[in-house]
DNA sequence: CTCGATCTGTACTGAACGGTAAGAAAATAC
DNA sequence: GTATTTTCTTACCGTTCAGTACAGATCGAG
């Protein structure tokens, strides 16, 4: 019989969440930006010294990928939601209806993480806007998947050009990002997500 | 006789060119935003020792501030013309299409100095931020007057909702820049133009 | 020429940055 | 109990940050 995990594993046990201390960082990241976020911001959010951070998260930068993580299965999960939906319409209206809601939650900071934690920086945290473009571009290439099939499902016309659309949708759901970034209510964002609606062919 | 203003102004005459100076503080707001761009990057940029900017521009915040007044009067400047055009919708074209250029111009970093330069920041800087902002929604305003004019001209429909549509522009325009500074190119832009100008009503 | 004014270069300040060394504390293993 | 393992706390590291003191350089005025 091999031993069974532990139910604890030995050594003095951590007194903190970490799910709970990496959505705390997560908060800080998302408000104040990768390079806006100070370590002192963080472990001061997080209820935990420095040492512990790192102990248990890795560097500034470990730690934030691993709160991009929680917010790509957390609050922005509702991409891969919208991209389930049946048809092109569905699909974006979803998109554009679920990033309105995200981007105005009172629950979490304003506007996107992935749109304001790097847009720009200084080249030390190059890679981090690196990073961030490249899970933007991925987005942008899910949605046009997600056209192309519908293209094949007869759902859109056969001479639209998928990347041109997905391109389209997601430009208008970063630019509800900056809108919430610069104070844009729930409401006005709605209404945005309406006047694009009401261009998308039915 | 009061004295004419002299030619030259008594004291060692200034080293560098003035403009020149702030454009390259400009171009390195511009590529790495206002945290993100340390004074020794921009006195390199400017070509001047501290003391000179100092003397010159004031504090890095002044200097910024500066910038985003050369930026508006340069770069930006297209946003004027664009309102003067005669038909609600050949302002909207003109604007989308300025961005689109001015967005992806090789001559500049791309993106947009109002969108990228501090989007989210830290407490020190949250002045920055928030001129940013007020500057944004200045812009926002100036569109919806303009599309107030145009229904009162007939050039829109009595019903339409000229915030909205002020809002659902210049969205497109700041998802554009959000797409810049994704790496989108000049010709993928154009294309986000047509798809939003196809929606325009005619 | 000398005097006052202004700019330039060097070198510095205190504070904040990200990151870590070292030992005390708290758990399990035996 | 003792040993071992892991975490926690305190205090610190070197670097970089924005901003400045000071002395030398370069001009016009007289």
């Amino acid at each position: 019989m091999k031993p069974q995990k532990p139910r604890t594993p030995a050594g003095r046990p951590r007194s903190f969440d970490l799910d709970k201390a990496l959505d705390a960082a997560l908060q800080v990241f998302w408000r104040k930006g990768y390079e806006g976020a100070s370590l002192s911001d963080l472990t001061q959010a997080m209820g935990i010294n420095r040492p512990s951070l790192y102990a248990a998260f890795g560097d500034k930068e470990t730690l934030f990928r691993k709160a991009l993580d929680r917010y790509a299965e957390g609050p922005a999960a509702y991409v891969g939601e919208a991209l389930k939906q049946p048809t092109a319409r569905t699909v974006t209206e979803k998109l554009l209806r679920g990033a309105a809601e995200l981007l105005t939650d009172p629950h979490h900071p304003s506007g996107c993480l992935m749109v304001q934690a790097a847009l720009v920086c200084g080249e030390a945290s190059d890679c981090i806007r690196k990073e961030l473009v490249s899970r933007r571009l991925a987005g942008e290439a899910a949605v046009r998947r997600r056209f192309k099939r519908a293209i094949a499902e007869g759902d859109l016309p056969a001479d639209s050009n998928p990347a041109d659309l997905a391109r389209f949708v997601v430009t208008i759901s970063q630019g509800m990002a900056v809108q919430a970034a610069s104070g844009a209510s729930r409401e006005q964002l709605r209404r945005v997500v309406g006047a694009a609606m009401r261009a998308w062919p039915r």
